[in-house]
DNA sequence: CAGCATCCGTTAGGATACTG
DNA sequence: CAGTATCCTAACGGATGCTG
């Protein structure tokens, strides 16, 4: 059967910074791509690694970020199933963003 | 009478990254923001400026930027009324945020 | 392990009428 | 003009059990 939270890629955003926007927000896809950003990691690690996630929310993130192609997963035939998560280009690119952010928190949030 | 929509700050975030996410999360936040780069603006002006937004939001959103001291207002007694609304110091410091997101944005989403 | 399904409460966001 | 109030819907997010 298909999924239930099937993912519903927002269609006719206005601008190109309000579709910038609509990626990032989102309480853990930020998170989960500073993760990423240390290397190419597996489903339970990523749980474990972005805290105070829940398997649901992962996996709805993972998925809108593989539509949105910012991260690409490779699955292997293996028993236990392994996958890996890793940036593609596209998700590397926002290093720059995730930079501005943090250094802004650390300033400010203090 | 009291507001109804009484903001209430989310307290007890894990890590300085995350107060600024739920900072920077909001569909509008960051178009506001941007929009006063510019400089101080009204009210009535704001709601032109950024497009789509409707009044209830756009009080909100206020309201919550200026408690997080990302924007000053200021009131004055003409008739009718007069509110200024400008970016205050820590929220100047959010341009390099905004500019990367920006330029991703335009890179990537196209 | 990787994940989908289900139940469920909370918040975000939208439209719009009204007031000092 | 600068908001407030009210009504509503759609996402977001959390907990947890189950399966190939």
């Amino acid at each position: 059967m298909a999924l239930k939270d099937e993912k519903k890629i927002k269609k006719s955003q206005t601008c190109p910074f309000q579709e910038a926007m609509d990626l990032i927000s989102g309480k853990w896809t930020m998170s989960i791509i500073n993760t990423l950003m240390a290397g190419k990691m597996r489903f339970k690690e990523l749980e474990r690694s972005v805290v105070g996630i829940n398997t649901r929310m992962l996996v709805k993130e993972l998925k809108q970020l593989e539509n949105r192609k910012i991260i690409s997963r490779k699955a292997f035939a293996t028993m236990p199933p392994t996958v890996e998560y890793s940036l593609t280009e596209k998700g590397t690119s926002l290093k720059p963003v995730l930079v501005e952010i943090q250094a802004w928190a650390m300033q400010n949030v203090v």
